[in-house]
DNA sequence: GAGTGAATTCATCATGTGATGAGTTTCTCG
DNA sequence: CGAGAAACTCATCACATGATGAATTCACTC
């Protein structure tokens, strides 16, 4: 009974794999997924790596700490000061309608979701990323888009406006309020731009 | 020198103690300081009960386990049945800025900020209270709204204005962005009316 | 005044965590 | 081919956590 000891059991091996398979991306995206499921601190290092099909010890190898690991895989795909010019030119009495669609729009994107629920999560639990989104909010968004509202208290506007995109997130994808949850951007879109239409000042 | 023992050591004691202290209600205010500064994953039974000054398995003793001092803490002071029906009645013309005005005066309330924090960082991280939040919605708030208006998707317009409380309390609270944080009600409310009333079908 | 029960602490367990260092295997470049 | 570097795993540490059970002290009732 002590030889028993049959192929079938797919074997760990220690050492460098064959084939060069793209390791790194894999463990970003199973962090970026395991992070934004269960926030900063549910994830462990250990289902990250579970989730890779890696050693833990591999994550620590790539990225030196479980910080570093989560701030690798939250690199945002926008430009925001691209991003806030662009909102802003144009037609202003439909500027409202046009952030609307830009953020359910983005959010629909490969990987954003995942993002930004990480990074909402975090936020909420975790004071040093709530200071990093504070000062984001502050420089990238606020700044930009007071300076060229011609309304009374711009920044409070501006950051109202961020509260509706964020609150929205939460009630969307972290609660998951029905029939909010499942509404579609088409359904969403006339309701959200009066509001944001409203803060950035046209009536 | 081994019968050196002054006084001047506060000595820990076992076994009950003098004077009919309220214990209970003292470890509830800790465990909700506690959990609205750190969320339920990072605030620590042993840090609740440090804040208290009272051994960690007391709180086993009360409550029994972890979850269930969490909800013991968490008790909400407001009916929201009747809460929801004193908004709705009267002037519907003017019923954005009367919800508008009794969220941002229930928040100043004594005790409601640490519960609302509580709750919030709870539900962005632990998907039981998340479950909680969106039953809680769905059917005390959304349900009750939604049978009032007389408008199109009268429920995803309750649950868009859910989500502006939402976001206002994270963007305030959580994530503490300037000039939001620290604008007054007066500032807030007529920011804030109009969209409350965009969202419950008034022009 | 004795005795029951609640309030309170202490010591301890099992578990899961992030991190580290050493060892093994493969790749790459001369 | 040979050497060094990179990729990868294993074993392990130190630590914090939630939970439990026994022991001690006080309050209250008969």
């Amino acid at each position: 009974m002590t030889t028993a000891e049959q192929p079938p059991a797919p074997r760990k091996k220690t050492g460098r794999r064959p084939g060069g398979a793209d390791t790194r991306r894999t463990v970003l995206e199973a962090a970026r997924a395991e992070f934004a499921a269960r926030g900063y601190e549910k994830a462990s290092m250990r289902a990250i790596g579970r989730a890779a099909g890696v050693d833990a010890a591999l994550l620590h190898h790539y990225f030196g700490s479980k910080d570093r690991l989560f701030m690798a895989a939250l690199e945002f795909p926008v430009q925001p000061k691209a991003a806030v010019a662009q909102l802003l030119e144009g037609d202003r009495a439909v500027v409202g309608e046009r952030v609307a669609e830009f953020v359910l729009t983005l959010w629909e994107q490969p990987g954003v979701l995942d993002r930004l629920m990480a990074l909402v999560r975090a936020a909420a639990t975790t004071e040093q990323v709530a200071r990093l989104m504070r000062e984001f909010v502050q420089e990238e968004l606020v700044a930009r888009i007071a300076a060229e509202l011609q309304v009374e208290q711009p920044e409070l506007r501006a950051e109202l406006m961020f509260s509706q995109i964020v609150g929205l997130a939460m009630a969307r994808y972290v609660i998951g309020v029905e029939p909010l949850a499942s509404a579609t951007r088409a359904e969403l879109v006339p309701l959200l731009a009066p509001t944001f239409q409203g803060y950035l000042g046209g009536a």
